[in-house]
Formats: structure tokens, C-alpha cells, sequence
DNA sequence: CTGCATCCTCTAAGATACTG
DNA sequence: CAGTATCTTAGAGGATGCAG
């Protein structure tokens, strides 16, 4: 899937899905919600696996599409912090929904 | 995305999307869930722009998942009739939630 | 009518190395 | 510390034609 705006002209699951569809932007947003505020750094502890390649690229996404903030500190040596957005925090509870039927299918199948 | 369960262990989101996560997927439960009961060239005619060879694969991953129901009458000319399971019912309050969350940030953005 | 087989394209994803 | 540049690859997605 991808982070284009493909969506189908109007239909809001399918828009939804491209803001998050990537294969990483979830489990960055899933840090983001447990730690509420996390560097660079931080970030790529916590998101098994991630490169420097894809965690730069989802951040970037998620700051276009406002789900998450960035704020950087000029300083020596460098400081950026991430955290979520009203508009990203506001995903949780659709996520959380989501969560709960695959669970359900996770046991029936 | 992927209809493979490349999910990472054990996240119930991750694995949700894919089950529903291919591009044809929704589109198809979506027209289900209008109709209650399709044909296969109904279904096509419904899911706008899709063809025999992704419609077939669609459903056949969506039946293997379990979320739609094949009935296939041996008749001539053939017809088999397709609709969504107890799980894929189950999945439109997730959706509806989803879309929700979709239309807040079309108007945003 | 309801599909499947084949071949092709395109892009998200990853590896690696480098920079202010 | 916080990224970027470049190259490569795997596989989802698509066009077309054929089959029971």
C-alpha cells in the first residue's frame, strides 16, 4: 500500500489506510502512543528493525500528513523530538476498534 | 500491503490490515455489505475498475480468511453467489470507525 | 457465467555508505 | 545525533487471452 493519496475519489476507510498504510507508519505511531514523546534515536530502539531509510521516510509522512509533530533543537549535537499530534492521537481509538476484531479473528482462525 | 500474514507477531492491527489490507479487499467487502448477496459479475460491476483476475484472487483470499462465503450452484449456465461472513460482518463497526477518523482528516487537510 | 494461466510493470521496501 | 543518496530487489498489482 502507500502513503499516496490513491484513495479512491471520497472514500474515507481507503484515505485512512493510505495515512497509514505504510509498512512502518503504524508501529511508529504505536511507539509514540506508549512513550508519548521520543528522539530520533529513541524512535529506532524502539521500532524493531526499522532503518534509518524507512524511520526517516515515515516520520517525514507523518509530519506531512499532521499526525505526528517534530521539534528541533539547535543545538551541538543535534536534538529532535517527535510526539503525536490531536489529529494522530485522535487514530488511537479507531486503532484500538481494529485491534479488537483481530484478536477475534486471530483465535478463530 | 500484503493479504500474507507478514504481520509481526502478534500485533492485532498489523494483522487485521492483512486481512484487509490488499487494494481490491475493501472495495469488495464494501460492496457485500450493501448488497448482502452478489453474483460474481454483479460484484464486478460494483467494484469499479476491477478485473477478472483480481477480482477472483480477492475473493478467494477473503474466503480462505474466512471473511466472505462462496456458494456455488451447479447449474448451466454456473452461478456462484458470494457474501460476507459473521466475521466480516463483525469488521464494519471497526470500518465505520475507521472512516470516521478518515473524513476528520480530509476536512483538516 | 465464472473464473485461471501467463507475462509484464511499477513501486514500496531494504542494504549500504556517507554527511552536517 | 539525526538524518540523506544511491542502488537493488521482491512482490503486489495489472493486461490479455483462454477454459470448463
Amino acid at each position: 500500500m502507500s502513503n499516496k493519496h490513491t484513495a479512491q475519489a471520497g472514500c474515507p476507510v481507503l484515505y485512512a489506510l493510505s495515512l497509514i498504510g505504510g509498512k512502518w507508519h503504524l508501529p511508529v505511531i504505536w511507539a509514540l502512543s506508549r512513550h508519548k514523546l521520543l528522539r530520533y534515536n529513541e524512535l529506532k530502539r524502539n521500532v524493531c528493525g526499522i532503518t534509518n531509510m524507512m524511520l526517516s521516510q515515515s516520520l517525514k509522512d507523518l509530519e506531512n500528513n499532521g499526525l505526528i509533530k517534530r521539534v528541533q533543537y539547535n543545538e551541538i549535537p543535534p536534538r529532535v523530538e517527535y510526539s503525536l499530534t490531536e489529529a494522530g492521537l485522535s487514530l488511537l481509538p479507531a486503532l484500538d476498534e481494529l485491534a479488537k476484531w483481530g484478536v477475534k479473528q486471530m483465535v478463530r482462525i
